[in-house]
This record gives structure tokens, sequence and C-alpha cells, in this order.
DNA sequence: TATTGTTATACTCTATAACTATA
DNA sequence: TATAGTTATAGAGTATAACAATA
């Protein structure tokens, strides 16, 4: 059995938005925790890396740092996160994740791991198998810790 | 080897939406043809089941009829596609890509194609036929001619 | 009355351009 | 001057609620 790039690509480009949708509507559906796709993410990397600036974020998102400064915004706004001074840079912020906002990222993580894994269940483990393998080739192929990805018009 | 669902879950979550950025912003990229991912997945629709009505394409992508009907607007104003009233029933309507729609369409495939398949030549044969054989366990498990799924606040 | 679609409204995501504040 | 971040502005994605037109 073999792949050409080209067949991998087709399948690819086929399935992930239809996966990607999935995952949205799970998360947005949980009621009071309801975070989007990209809020999700970037409460997850500000738990992992406390005291992170707006760059380190918007780098790792991939985002420019006004639309990260917007999503913080969000955040903060919703209690998720606060942003203060570097101590030793006044430039720069540092983010924390809030409890509440570790809560609602742990309710919200569980609830669609839940939704994902009920659907997982339906398929054999081999499949899972296989599915776990791919994620992990995929993975770093798309983790070039992502560029802000400028569109210059 | 075998995968539990749990474990399948955390690797969909982690990696499907870095994969989704990339094809993102390689369809955005294109000068001219510019779609996003809505735009091409609607388009492709259209294209494949020419003459359909409002409802097939939300039902289809899984969103409400307004978010639909924006959606078609935008590609109405770009003369991709074209919206005329169904003959037999004058409340539905029939959409069609128009020539230039589907040049912009094919240019977009190509292009995001190309791009992905890109990547894909990095790795070998075998993981692409890994990735391969994962999209479609995926793709019908996440096709369930997707309800538009209301929110419900 | 039920079905098809649109308009009004509101958020979020995301970008570029122009700005402020600190180093 | 270079770096970190914000504000202004804009278009797309998406929803709910309320509506109009047709069957």
């Amino acid at each position: 059995m073999h792949a050409t790039p080209e067949e991998a690509a087709r399948e690819l480009l086929e399935t992930v938005p239809i996966v990607t949708r999935e995952i949205r509507f799970e998360m947005r559906s949980q009621r009071l925790a309801g975070l989007t796709v990209p809020q999700f993410r970037a409460l997850a990397f500000i738990d992992r890396n406390s005291g992170s600036s707006l760059l380190e974020v918007a780098n790792h998102m991939g985002l420019t740092p006004p639309s990260t400064s917007r999503l913080v915004d969000g955040l903060i706004a919703r209690g998720m996160i606060t942003r203060e001074d570097h101590p030793a840079d006044r430039r720069r912020l540092k983010l924390t994740v809030t409890h509440c906002g570790q809560e609602i990222l742990e309710t919200s993580r569980r609830s669609t791991l839940a939704c994902l894994a009920k659907r997982l269940s339906s398929i054999n483990a081999s499949d899972r198998e296989t599915i776990v393998k791919a994620m992990k080739v995929l993975q770093p192929m798309f983790t070039s810790d992502a560029q802000p990805r400028k569109l210059m018009k």
C-alpha cells in the first residue's frame, strides 16, 4: 500500500473541515463554558505557559498581534485570564489563567473529548490506532511554531 | 496496538485545528481566487449539485439558513454563482456555479492541494497511507449530513 | 399552516494600518 | 530606533429572532 502526496492531500482537504465543524460546535454548545476553538487554544497555551506575553501567544497561535490582543480581551472580559505588566519590562504583558479560567478550560476539554470519544467508540480499536498514528505524523508537519503569516495584499 | 476512544480524541483535538489553520491560510492567500474554507465548500457543493436550493446547501454545510444566505450572497456578489427561482416552486432557489466560479474553484483547489501535497511529500509513503486510511475512517463518522445544529441559548 | 428564504442584530475571528509606551 | 502592545477599521463566519412570500 502506498499513497501519493496528492492523494493524501485530497483526503485531508475533504475530511479535516468536517471534523473541525464538529469540534467547534461541541465547544460552543457547552452552556457557561462555551469557548470558541481559538479561545480554547489560547487559554490552554496560557495555562501551560503561565506568565506568557502577548507575542508568545500570537506566535503559538499563528495570529497577528492585533488579532491576539482582541482574543485576549475577550478572555479577560469573561474573567478567564488576567493581564498584568511584566515587572522587568513594562512593555510586556504577563498573562495568567484565573482559577475560573482553569475550571472552564477543564470543563470544556472534558466535554469536547467526551463528545469525540463517543463518536470514536463506534469504530474498532485498530481504526482508532490508525487515527492516532496519522495525527502523530501530521502534528509536527504543521507545527512550525506558526509564523504570524501575514497575508500582504 | 490498540487505541482507546479517549486517546484518539485527544490526538484529534490537538492536531485537527493546526491542520485547519494551514488549509485556511493557503486558501485565503491566493490572490484573486482567495476563497475562505466555507466559501470553497459551498462552491464545491453547488458545483457537484447544480440547481441546489439554499436549504440543501445549508444541510450539507451544517449551517443555519441565515448563515447560508449570507455565504451565498458573498459568492453571488463575487460572480461565482447565480441565484434563480426554481421554476416548479417559486419559494426555492436554484443555485448554479458560473463559468468564472468554476475556474476559481479549480484554481483554488489545485493550489491548496499543491500546498498540502508539498508538505506531504516530505514524509514516506506508508505514513501517507496511514493518513489516507485515517481520513477514510473519519469522514463517514463526522458526515451525518450535518444537521443545521441549533445552538439554542 | 408549513416551507423557503431574507433581514435585522450581535458576536467572534482575522487582517492591515496607524498609533502609544517603553527600552 | 526597535520592540510590545493597542486602537481603528473592515470583511467574513455564525447565531437567534422576526419577517415575507409561496405552497
